[in-house]
RNA sequence: CGCGGGAUGGAGCAGUGGUAGCUCGUCGGGCUCAUAACCCGAAGGUCGCAAGUUCGAGUCUUGCUCCCGCAACCA
């Protein structure tokens, strides 16, 4: 162990294709901003590197949807990302981005140093391509039957409905997602990263040197990838948008978007400084990632796998990767605008940046998935900030200005011993816990320093010794003592309330050590209550905007001709019997009479209806849809259901009864 | 049936073997310098259920029940 001579601290680089949300800070941004007020609090030599992640299918599908370049999707949200971040106040020292002429040479010149090592395996193999997109396909964009449950939308890497994992080539009747092709298969050449190799030869011990250092969760997730075995991994990819891969003839081809994304470490510490090579190759620096958790495998796993093989770089020290944060009990999504975003915050709630700080870290899903809700921040706002820290720092202030003119007494400890030692006390245990990554008690350690500071007030009852014969000395002790342990707060809350921080330096008039004599500032509000209506505003901007998304969202299918509705064999059934598939959620073995024969459908409502109740139900049914086995059951045909906005399942069904078997066009 | 995460006083959470704790809320009291804020006290939990290991279990083991998530996007 060589001795920590600097940090160098990196955040997950956030995807460029949509604004930040209040999960992207809770995850990463945040913890990593306050671990790194703390160290250069501390006076330590800190680089803290960070930028927006470029590349990858999915911004080339959103252009593509959007009939415009990557390169304009990825401008977008550059500035938009690194706008909302400045303005709230994040330190970085670099916000790079990987589409820089910069990245770009950083990430070739690592790959050919993998090559020229003769790292990478090169492999030919067939894989799908949708002619007419033009485009080979990730695994994620094939859909078809999965041939072990026969669920008709599994995906190529994995079936949602048996859970089991499937390679592309084993569903039956691939499609592109992008097209609806059948996709047709080519071959292609691409480079492979062994990391069955590197496991045995350096990944099990790197991990397993790690134990007791990293979290539980992490280390877990880690040993559980290497039990099952790593696999060969291809970190090229045929595509047009990337970084190109640094060899002849490859063109079409680029780095795998997880490949370059953590070089874009490197070569924002590079466009920083001329001393990078100091930042990543001295074995003084100690490197730490901070990760969510789905990041956990590319940044434990493949990344110091990379930086391992390629020989002249150090590997993370530190990898604290936060849990998912969910917002009012649901997942944080994208897609249906289930989110805070950053700079909607910034809008409603101007000047108080603390405030958001503040509540996400009293919050932060440390350990386990956490929860946001408005009612939630409203309460810490007003309780805490407000009713604790703001109200104590005001009656410190308007206390002094009323007995002393705001002039600072000439005080002794003699009646704050107790107080004191236990501020300074915390004020040492912020610290620890901050460099252990323990956000939540460090911040809970700080609020203790204003409750400390309020009961001393409290007990003190300077308003009632000032009244007494020669009380004025006692006051003077109360007061200095409340003065000192407010700047001792400032100094403290630097890393996690930096603009609180200032104010209250502000109020005392000084970084410095406050001394007696000296004059303090006008007493101001540091924060301000958070109103009901605001709170009620922003739950209803929620819910609106799911409400809008509905509206928005639906899209319909491709046009069909008269001819495609008139292969459909649709007729009247009824429900002669039901009863649940055994290992099966969701499934119901359905017997039909059709009117002129009887038939058997396995159909996935048991969530939604008994087998009892439905007995006698008329039902329309696909007829002349192929027969699939489900769970071991031949299926012959579908029927049609209509699903109401929350999931909910209703049969379609003839209005009034009619004849089975009678045909429905 | 598959994978994962849960179940601790009204709410949200902490607590990986040794008298069950924090914040908020509720009730009572004190104080009036302060943003109807602050301080003190109280009520309220058989720690999902059952069995086991142990001198001792919220904490370990086994079984069970219930809840949540599991297309993509995404920390």
């Amino acid at each position: 162990m060589s001795e920590v001579k600097r940090h160098l601290v990196t955040c997950a680089l956030p995807y460029a294709n949509g604004p930040i949300h209040i999960g992207h800070l809770a995850g990463c941004l945040l913890p990593s901003d306050i671990y790194v007020r703390q160290l250069r609090a501390q006076g330590k030599d800190v680089m803290f590197v960070c930028g927006t992640d470029e590349h990858g299918v999915p911004i080339t599908l959103r252009a593509r949807k959007e009939n415009v370049s990557p390169q304009e999707i990825v401008d977008r949200y550059y500035e938009q990302i690194k706008g909302s971040l400045e303005n709230w106040g994040l330190a970085f020292d670099n916000f790079s981005r990987t589409s820089r002429p910069i990245h770009h040479d950083t990430s070739r010149s690592f790959f050919k140093v993998l090559l020229d090592k003769d790292v990478f395996d090169e492999q030919k193999t067939e894989q799908f391509y949708d002619a007419e997109a033009k485009q080979f396909l990730a695994d994620r964009y094939i859909q078809g039957t999965c041939p072990k449950c026969g669920h008709d939308a599994a995906y190529g890497d994995q079936c949602e409905k048996c859970g089991s994992s499937l390679s592309p080539s084993e569903l039956i009747d691939p499609r592109s997602t992008l097209t609806g092709n059948e996709p047709i298969l080519k071959e292609t050449k691409n480079w492979y990263l062994p990391l069955d190799q590197i496991q045995e030869s350096f990944l099990n011990d790197f991990i397993s040197s790690k134990e007791g250092v990293w979290k539980p969760h992490v280390l877990g997730q880690c040993k559980s990838w290497l039990n099952d075995g790593l696999k060969p991994r291809a970190m090229t990819r045929d595509l047009d948008w990337g970084v190109p891969v640094p060899v002849d003839n490859a063109e079409g081809k680029v780095m795998y978007v997880w490949f370059d994304a953590p070089i874009g470490y490197i070569s924002a510490t590079k466009e920083a400084t001329t001393l990078w090579e100091t930042w990543w190759k001295d074995p003084g620096t100690e490197l730490t990632h901070f990760i969510g958790k789905d990041n956990i495998v590319f940044h434990c796993i493949i990344f110091p796998a990379m930086l391992h093989t390629h020989g002249d770089y150090i590997l993370p020290t530190h990898v604290p990767a936060n849990e998912f944060l969910n917002l009012e009990g649901q997942k944080i999504s994208t897609s249906r605008d289930h989110a805070v975003w950053l700079h909607e915050y910034l809008e409603d709630f101007p000047g108080r940046n603390d405030e958001l700080r503040y509540v996400l870290t009293s919050i932060m899903p440390e350990n386990a998935d956490a929860d946001f809700s408005w009612s939630d921040y409203q309460a810490r706002v007003n309780n805490e900030l407000v009713a604790i820290l703001g109200n104590w720092v005001n009656r410190v202030m308007v206390l002094t200005h009323k007995f002393f003119d705001g002039v600072i007494p000439t005080w002794d400890d003699s009646d704050a011993k107790d107080e004191l030692a236990e501020v300074a006390s915390l004020c040492e245990e912020v610290e620890s816990l901050t460099t252990q990554f323990k956000f939540r008690d460090a911040l809970s350690a700080l609020m203790r320093i204003a409750r400390t500071g309020n009961k001393y007030l409290q007990d003190s009852e300077p308003w009632h010794k000032i009244k007494e014969e020669g009380g004025e000395i006692a006051v003077a002790n109360c007061l200095g003592a409340s003065i000192y342990m407010m700047w001792q707060f400032a100094n403290t809350a630097q890393a996690f309330l930096p603009e609180t921080s200032e104010k209250m330096f502000e109020l005392l008039d000084s970084k410095e050590l406050p001394q007696a004599g000296q004059t303090l500032n006008k007493p101001a509000l540091l924060f301000e209550k958070v109103s009901d209506e605001s709170i009620e505003a922003q739950k209803e901007k929620l819910a609106n905007k799911e409400e809008d998304k509905n509206m928005q969202e639906v899209t319909l299918k491709d046009e069909i001709q008269y001819d495609d509705f008139a292969k459909l064999d649709l007729r009247v059934g009824e429900i002669i019997e039901a009863q649940k598939v055994p290992k099966a959620d969701r499934l119901l073995e359905l017997s039909l009479d059709m009117g002129f024969e009887k038939r058997t459908v396995v159909s996935g409502i048991a969530e939604h209806f008994n087998a009892e109740d439905i007995i006698g139900q008329q039902v329309i049914v696909v007829c002349n849809l192929a027969p699939r086995k489900l769970r071991g059951i031949m299926s012959q045909g579908m029927i049609l259901m209509a699903e109401d906005e929350d999931g909910t399942l209703q049969f379609a069904s003839p209005g009034t009864k009619v004849s089975n078997g009678s045909a429905v066009s």
